[in-house]
RNA sequence: GUGGAUGUAGCUUAGUUGGUUAAAGCGCCAGUUUGUGGCACUGGAGACCGUGGGUUCGAGUCCCAUCUUCCACCCCA
């Protein structure tokens, strides 16, 4: 196929087919979070490179090479966004927003960009929805977005996701055990896999993700960080799993959760899910608390998390869960002969007007091609018109599930349908019940 | 960036040890006489066999390269 009628590696088209089961998840997820207080900002898709170098953090991999980096033609370096906390940061300062009541809590949805191998749960062009709380300190925020976003996956209607949190501490508490961790690993530097011998002094937290089985082993009796937090951290952890409990969120705490953004601090948390292979993380986030300030606001303790919308997808579609679908025509009108068409676009815009959802032929097909045309749209009804309805202003609405017909006239036609689509509707989920 | 697998019509696939106009099902379009979809029947459109080289008298079939897709590593949502 030739490159001008393929996709760009990683990207992937939302068809019309499938875009009801977008519109449903993310109708859920801001319905949601409203229910908690957020309320949706809209970011720009780009920003000045800086903007992610300086949240995301200079050393990780997003912003070492994963960025789509070019010079605009005014000579700024703009990147787009590999993950929208850092414009949101952004837009949140620029706007002063944190001027006003806080906490402020605004959550968002849309496209990010990393340059990426795709594969399974991994595209060049993802989709978040994410939440920021900004200037909420207390432990119970922790538990707040946690609950949402546990409230969130319940109510798109993800099943079998576990809830993994852990707390990385604050900048202080973290160096200790930075320590600590690469004393003890630097003990048996033989038996690590070449990458982890890598990460040692890059990041040494990483080991305790490994896979491999020999550093597995060596991270059975590693040094933990919850022992390392001072006393500050572990307060606030414990209080965060108080919270929890109160609102009987299960969780394991798995304190080999690290996340790879710079900008963490103390809790971190995963909803991991088994039905999606490698990339399992469906939500990951955490606190922030020297974010704010990193980006030049005044020190404002803040927390949010991020769901991959495709990976949603991918357990939805594992689980085989149906969404639901809008009907998405209730009236095709059949229009034979020029005048009849002529009338069929005068109903067509009555009936649109008042809210139905209504097609008519515009490629002069034949009766019967538009019938079976009505039959593949879906239509609910169908009403032929010829020279002899025009006649005599009446017509046979045909009920396209069950075939009965049933004379209308073509004066207040709207009421007509209605009453069909109605009665219709009832004798459905009377049939359904019965079923049951 | 590293590794493994893959690539024939919109979709799912067939294609014999390389040999004439690349096949089928589904889908799509149109018909099966006069104005009503789903079933059946008939017909039609649709593939430069991922792309570019090479071997050969001759390649969808063999070789090389490249790209895509998929999966894993890495990393993350």
């Amino acid at each position: 196929m030739a490159e001008i009628n393929r996709a760009v590696k990683g990207t992937n088209d939302i068809l019309p087919s499938d875009v009801y089961k977008w519109q449903f998840v993310e109708n859920k997820m801001l319905e949601t979070a409203a229910l908690f207080g957020f309320s949706e900002i809209r970011v720009p898709v780009f920003e000045h490179t800086e903007v992610f170098k300086r949240s995301v953090g200079d050393t990780t991999d997003v912003v070492q090479k994963e960025m789509y980096t070019f010079d605009d033609k005014g000579g700024r370096s703009i990147t787009l966004r590999p993950e929208l906390t850092a414009g949101v940061v952004r837009s949140v300062l620029e706007n002063g927003l944190t001027n006003g009541p806080l906490p402020l809590k605004v959550c968002y949805i849309g496209g990010c960009y990393r340059y990426e191998k795709p594969q399974a749960g991994r595209l060049r062009e993802f989709h978040q929805f994410g939440v920021e709380c900004v200037g909420a300190a207390a432990p119970s925020a922790d538990a707040e977005v946690i609950a949402l976003a546990k409230q969130v996956l319940d109510n798109i209607g993800i099943q079998k996701v576990s809830l993994e949190i852990n707390s990385i501490g604050c900048p202080e508490c973290r160096k200790k055990y930075q320590e600590a961790l690469k004393e003890y690993f630097r003990k048996n530097i033989d038996t690590l896999c070449a990458t982890c011998r890598d990460r040692l002094e890059r990041n040494p937290m990483r080991i305790l993700d490994c896979k491999s089985p020999v550093c597995k082993g060596l991270c059975e009796n590693a040094p933990v960080i919850i022992d390392y937090l001072c006393e500050d951290c572990e307060n606030h952890f414990k209080e965060v799993k108080k919270h929890l409990d109160s609102a009987e969120i299960k969780y394991t705490v798995n304190p080999k959760i690290v996340r790879g953004l710079d900008y963490y601090t103390r809790t971190v948390f995963e909803f991991v899910s088994g039905d999606i292979g490698a990339q399992s993380t469906v939500c990951g986030g955490g606190r922030y608390d020297g974010l704010i300030a990193q980006m030049g606001g005044q020190p404002t303790a803040s927390l949010g998390f991020a769901m991959g919308i495709e990976r949603l997808m991918m357990v939805l579609e594992a689980q085989k869960t149906e969404l639901p679908k809008r009907a998405g025509c209730d009236l095709y009108i059949a229009a034979m002969g020029n005048n009849a068409s002529l009338k069929a676009t005068a109903l067509c815009n009555d009936l649109r007007t008042d809210g139905f959802k209504v097609q008519t032929d515009i490629c002069n097909k034949g009766l019967k091609a538009q019938m079976k045309y009505a039959d593949k749209i879906g239509a609910g009804f169908t009403l032929v018109l010829g020279d002899n309805e025009l006649e005599s202003n009446k017509a046979n609405l045909k009920n396209m599930q069950t075939g009965e017909l049933c004379e209308v006239t073509l004066d207040n036609l709207a009421d007509q349908l209605f009453s069909a689509i109605n009665k219709n509707a009832l004798e459905n989920l009377a049939d359904s019940i019965i079923k049951e």
